[in-house]
DNA sequence: GTCTATATCTGGATAGAC
DNA sequence: GTCTATCCAGATATAGAC
């Protein structure tokens, strides 16, 4: 099995998922295309992302509930009326942000190439996967994570069910290495549960990583380094 | 020095911080005080606690910015007259949960007989005593962490300033076990950070943790015991 | 496709009776 | 101390001109 190297570098990453510029509002027209009313591409897809963006300055400024849709259009520069030709209601607006991101999320998180890794290297790849993804698409994160309340049942449930699902890929590659002799733990679930909390740490809290100044890559690895020593992983 | 044995059970927090019952009622009335019409204590303290509780069971369905007085008025059974009594305003409301909590947690934390520990036994108080105060003060916690975005910026900033506190007081403890030989780590202000995010996990995954069953004598002792391990500490 | 103008409603807040 | 009745700002959403 020739499973190492695996390049595990944030342009790698980018390179494999183009999560950012046209190719995500391409996802986001995709996903949404049936609450709009404008078919031309050369305009949509501009407005789109204007739209997100300022919706994601706005809800993290003051909150989404808190932000009205006056305020929406004043910083896009569309008028209300032309903002209803995007969205369907200002709830349908949550809405798309919810399921862009966990569409995208699920797409990520299903790459085969990663879940044929040995244990170690796999950890390796979820890790700094994860950590790209939400580097790349922070606001859509923060956004969803803040404003779940205002969710509908389902997507609340769906956005549950995603989180659950990452603890259980995580332990899973666990279990694989405490069966391949690489890992010994007696609380393999809360590790897991603890790697994912350290993982939306880089979205949650931000301000504080900015204040000391850590990147992405050193936070990749001292997340990929707890994770391995609370496994009393002992490299060769 | 006698610092130990040092009791660190939930009924011995219970007992040296009354912060439920008629005694935190008091405490809300006290720092509320001001913003209040009601001087009868026999009506003030039981229409408090209605108040707060449903604000809390509200806030946490739908969010507080979707709440409405209205809402909370059929909830609690008091007119929309006579909330006012008891509150300035909706955000004057947001603000009192806020300004209880933080004064609580700041007496918490100020607390001499923990500070005047030895490394590891002072590590396992305050990871204790937090988590038991997070366990039961859990609604007052989860508003302010979700709702801070409705907060003044004074008080958005206090709630910082408080956490960077906690995690100095986490790592200035770290630091101690480094000097005195115990600890061992070159990334002591991350890890000081990812205990923080644990501790914070009790409130923040409620729902994990009760689908799992984990009480919270369990997690405390399985934060320690990563802090510890992560500081590469060996009990002689 | 985008705008202006407007219908309609909800929510916070207050006045004043009891 | 508590309630009812009411005021009014501001919000979502839509109709229809251009």
């Amino acid at each position: 099995m020739d499973q190492w190297p695996h390049d595990i570098s944030q342009a790698a990453f980018r390179k494999a998922w183009p999560l950012e510029g046209e190719p995500l509002w391409q996802r986001v027209y995709d996903t949404h295309r049936d609450k709009m009313q404008i078919k031309n591409l050369h305009i949509a897809l501009p407005n789109l992302e204007r739209i997100f963006t300022c919706t994601f300055q706005l809800a993290n400024a003051k909150g989404f509930q808190a932000m009205s849709l006056r305020d929406l259009s004043r910083a896009t520069g569309i008028s209300m009326g032309g903002l209803y030709a995007y969205i369907g209601s200002k709830d349908d607006l949550a809405a798309a942000i919810e399921e862009v991101l966990r569409r995208t999320l699920d797409d990520v998180m299903s790459e085969r190439k990663v879940l044929d890794l040995a244990p170690v290297q796999r950890l390796r790849a979820i890790i700094h996967g994860d950590l790209y993804m939400n580097d790349i698409m922070h606001p859509w994160y923060y956004f969803c994570y803040l404003e779940a309340k205002g969710l509908s049942r389902e997507q609340r449930e769906a956005a549950m069910q995603m989180e659950l699902k990452f603890d259980a890929r995580l332990l899973q590659t666990f279990e694989d290495g405490v069966a391949a002799g690489l890992f010994a733990s007696d609380a393999l679930a809360l590790l897991a549960a603890n790697t994912t909390a350290m993982l939306q740490q880089w979205y949650l809290k931000r301000w504080k990583f900015a204040r000391s100044g850590t990147r992405v890559e050193d936070y990749a690895r001292f997340v990929l380094d707890t994770t391995l020593r609370n496994l009393g992983y002992r490299p060769a």
